[in-house]
DNA sequence: CGAATAGGGTTGCATTTTAAAACCAGATTT
DNA sequence: AAATCTGGTTTTAAAATGCAACCCTATTCG
């Protein structure tokens, strides 16, 4: 059967993986964060279908994760453009690329390094914060009227 | 045919997503996070498919992110517990959360808000920050020897 | 004690998705 | 005018998904 969708789930992490939480759309996302526009380009350097780069890059627009803009006068040729929605994704990603490098660090290769543009130091880890900017971990955080911590839940779940 | 796999991917996002990058991994993960950890807990607030479940419980074990633990005397029953490598994917799970609330509020509902055990504060938002803890956009980044940022490949891509 | 039920799965089947490669059509280049 | 670039769509086969049914081991109930 088909995959299950989580467009209405009461669940904020379902709603945004129901956008960007397939195999390819993140990394849509990350390319189009280093700069690749195009059709081509994507295709190439994720080495992605291209029937299954068109659906991304459509679900991606509709989302409004990326527009699709024309380039060149007599309009047939597209850029696909992250939006300010798009750009919001970054934390996820680097967060994302952060984990990746220290528990799955690629064998041969140092992890990438990402810094400042202004001072030229290295960007620390993505992490959660309380409001002074101290690290917090699951265990320092509840939910207020948290008694049922599991009613944030995601799927069917006819009754609580 | 079958799903690309990045298991040896260049790209350290593409590396972490072969391991939570699927529709149901980070849901696991959230509601471990939420104290969730008997099969039938997930399953029921999941409402995910059993055979699923079981592959993608396996799987995360398999790549560490839980553990499975016996419990009780007669072992035969179990408990999925988050690792270290599991609990890490915190910000990644709450800057997800947060994504969702800020770009697809659920209609009838308020975002939930996780707060600072000790103080009781709202948790700011999870963002890039430079050494002083300001944050930083993906424009306010670079990677250094970056002239060729794309080379951060994830496909075959046989030549840079 | 025997039956029912809970926990944790596995199996079989129909439906979707995915990957890969072939094909297409409008611009642009040669 | 022919070749090429760009951005797709179509076709086909292999996997993945969802659902329901079945299994086996405790534990609980009558």
């Amino acid at each position: 059967m088909a995959r299950k969708r989580f467009d209405d789930s009461s669940c904020s992490v379902a709603r945004a993986l129901n956008e960007v939480g397939d195999w390819w759309s993140l990394l849509v996302v990350l390319h189009a964060m280093y700069g690749t526009r195009r059709f081509v380009d994507f295709q190439q350097e994720l080495g992605i279908a291209r029937n299954i780069l068109c659906d991304r890059l459509a679900r991606l627009v509709d989302n409004e994760v990326l527009k699709k803009v024309e380039v060149g006068e007599h309009g047939s040729r597209f850029e696909y453009r992250l939006t300010d929605k798009g750009r919001d994704l970054f934390p996820i990603v680097i967060a994302l690329r952060q984990w990746g490098d220290k528990w799955n660090p690629a064998p041969d290769q140092a992890p990438l390094d990402l810094r400042d543009r202004e001072t030229g130091r290295t960007i620390p880890r993505v992490e959660v914060q309380d409001a002074d900017g101290n690290p917090l971990t699951v265990r320092d955080v509840f939910v207020p009227n948290g008694d049922d911590a599991s009613r944030v839940s995601v799927g069917k779940k006819k009754t609580g």
